[in-house]
DNA sequence: AAGTGTGAACCTCTTCACAGCA
DNA sequence: TGCTGTGAAGAGGTTCACACTT
């Protein structure tokens, strides 16, 4: 059960890791202790040649009898993932989307935390919500240089998005999730992933509308 | 200028149409009549070489002169993107993130639309979100069948994701999309797309930690 | 018999390189 | 010259097929 990091994981690696993560600290709440591959895909809908082929890539061994160490795989995933020091979060843009982000986070992971909020209405500024504390967007820059905030997440209206992204960038941001539909230009140093909730209907929609 | 559908698109090719389309009606807007595939790929942050790729696989044609028409590449990717009698899309959950959704699309899209959401507080049902109603989940089937709802968007807490998935396909749902963290089982004739925030925050962080 | 681990094939998507055109 | 259109190569990710273990 070593680390060995010798090449850089897969995107999707990656991304199945956390959602495996999840679905093992269930098992583990439910008193499993071994799981095996085809049950780990099973609540994926994947293969499990898909999951042993990632814990392959992060150098993790099951036993033949009995499957992999639920809480062993946990650890693992926890010690690739997560940073040991923690990563600060800030959301900017309260509306309903970054409160569902707020609400999907709070008192789950203990490495990631979501520190700040911001926003312009006044109704909103130095308000809380699920104990994160909402400041006004002019705050973003001082408040992300003194709090060594590492990630922010853009929920704002497309129109100031770039603003927004500029103003992290400066402040020293490293990673950016933009929710909003208008597509970011960030320096390389910078990781930046987007969503586009409006694109992910339409191509439902479309597939839908083929299938027919 | 015709529609030539011998193969199904990529996947990602659909996605970009979907963004493409409203960039462009963001250009049509400002004036622009012509436009040229590096114009495009600058605004979505991709190669020019994939634009063309795209335009291509959907059989449009552009001018050396000028470039693209925008008006006509608009109404053929709306030609491709939309059925023409419309779908009709429910959201099962109106929370933070189920409210996100019908602020997003409130006045959009003309053949794609919001016309339920479906909830289990007291509070919120029989109430209205920017106009559209919001049902007890009770009447989840009687109104997808009756209003011939082809989508679902599920926005409820994980816990009961399955169950809701389950009716909408007893329901004759054709497309889901689950923004649940737990991953659905659906018969394979109905289109699931699926998206986990906290697996992309995660995702930003392990990227950003990796890069130090 | 029923698991794991993995080279090789395969599929999907993106980029290169270049021909052709105004 | 500066654009479009596209065959071919490349990169990234998944699945097949099978050797190996208990």
């Amino acid at each position: 059960m070593k680390v060995l990091r010798k090449k850089k994981l897969p995107e999707r690696t990656v991304e199945r890791l956390s959602q495996y993560r999840r679905s093992l600290l269930r098992c583990w709440e439910g008193g499993k202790t071994h799981i095996f591959s085809h049950e780990i895909a099973n609540l994926h809908h994947i293969t499990a040649v898909q999951v042993r082929r990632d814990l392959m890539l992060i150098g993790y061994s099951g036993t033949l009898r009995k499957g992999y160490d639920v809480k062993e795989l946990i650890e693992l995933i926890g010690n690739i993932l997560d940073s040991p020091q923690g990563q600060k979060v800030a959301i900017i843009g309260v509306g309903n989307l970054g409160k569902a982000l707020m609400q999907y986070f709070s008192g789950k992971r203990t490495k990631l935390s979501i520190v700040a909020g911001f926003d312009i209405h006044p109704e909103k500024v130095n308000s809380e919500y699920v104990d994160i504390p909402c400041y006004h967007v002019d705050q973003l820059q001082d408040i992300v240089r003194k709090e060594n905030i590492e990630i922010g997440i853009i929920t704002t209206p497309a129109k100031v998005s770039d603003q927004i992204a500029e103003h992290l960038v400066d402040a020293g941001i490293k990673g950016i999730l933009n929710y909003t539909p208008k597509s970011l230009n960030v320096p390389s140093d910078v990781y930046l992933e987007e969503y586009d909730m409006i694109t992910s209907l339409e191509k439902v929609a479309f597939f839908v509308k083929e299938s027919k």
